[in-house]
DNA sequence: ATGGTAGTTGCACTA
């Protein structure tokens, strides 16, 4: 069977159900992983996503700032909602949901943005993602005959020379910062995680999943950065098919700076 | 070096 998995930073779910009912519903993804939400529990547009057909909802959200949903067409179970530096943020959830022959674990995450100063001496934002990120050395790939792991979501960490437009002019800059991209990578190695999204993509080639919103012309300008991932652990890379970037979404209506990454398998 | 845009707890903060 084939199994879609798509990560989305949203920016905003109310304001942005235009845009995800037609994510649903011209790629229909199994599960469907939003970050963002900027969404209470009590107000999550539940309705128009069962409408869709994705009956099974898993949220941990809060007002006015981040927010992870994790949504899907058959029923999932609700594992964890980890708070990562005992902040009260709602920045990670994940659920088990079967596919084929095997039993996925999915994490949700959304990571610190860091602030502008790549300073954590002065820059409490920073150190809280750095701090963020060695904790998350905790949540390994774990995975056996009949289970694997997937993680996914805006870990706002863009680690590869060309996952950044100039990786020379955002040396300095939060997002590809050295002490990021190399605690980034220890972190995902340390959890036996595959960067899914690279696998088959020659390193010297630019890949980005966000523009900011403060371009002229984003599309023009194409100054991006890779900030959106899709991991698993080892045992499902044979199965991974494909693993698609749908930088269009990036110019629809109303759209979010982040566009949303597309996994598929074929499990048995 | 600066400022640009978008969202929400909107006249301040986060990204």
């Amino acid at each position: 069977m084939t199994f879609t998995i798509a990560t989305w930073n949203i920016n905003s779910v109310r304001l942005r159900m235009p845009i995800v009912e037609r994510l649903l519903l011209e790629r229909a993804p199994d599960i469907l992983c939003l970050q963002e939400t900027k969404c209470p529990d009590d107000l999550f547009p539940f309705a128009a996503f069962r409408k869709l057909g994705y009956e099974h909802i898993s949220i941990s959200g809060q007002k006015g700032y981040h927010g992870v949903a994790t949504i899907a067409r058959r029923p999932i179970e609700t594992i964890e909602k980890r708070d990562f530096c005992l902040k009260g943020d709602c920045r990670h959830l994940s659920v088990r949901i079967g596919a084929g022959g095997k039993s996925l674990l999915v994490h949700n995450f959304y990571v610190p943005a860091g602030g502008d100063e790549p300073d954590p001496e002065i820059n409490w934002k920073f150190r809280h993602k750095l701090d963020f990120v060695s904790e998350m050395n905790a949540i390994r790939a774990e995975y056996n005959e009949l289970s694997g792991s997937i993680l996914v979501g805006d870990l706002n960490i863009a680690p590869l020379e060309h996952d950044v437009w100039s990786h020379k002019q955002l040396l300095n800059v939060v997002s590809h910062t050295p002490v990021e991209t190399e605690s980034f990578e220890a972190m995902r190695k340390a959890g036996d995680w595959v960067d899914l999204t690279r696998l088959n993509v020659p390193l010297d080639q630019k890949l980005y999943t966000w523009w900011s919103y403060r371009a002229q012309d984003w599309e023009l300008s194409d100054r991006g950065r890779r900030l959106d991932h899709v991991w698993s652990s080892s045992n499902l890379t044979e199965s991974l098919s494909s693993v698609e970037i749908l930088r269009e979404a990036r110019g629809w209506d109303r759209p979010s700076d982040h566009v949303p990454v597309i996994a598929r398998f074929d499990l048995d």
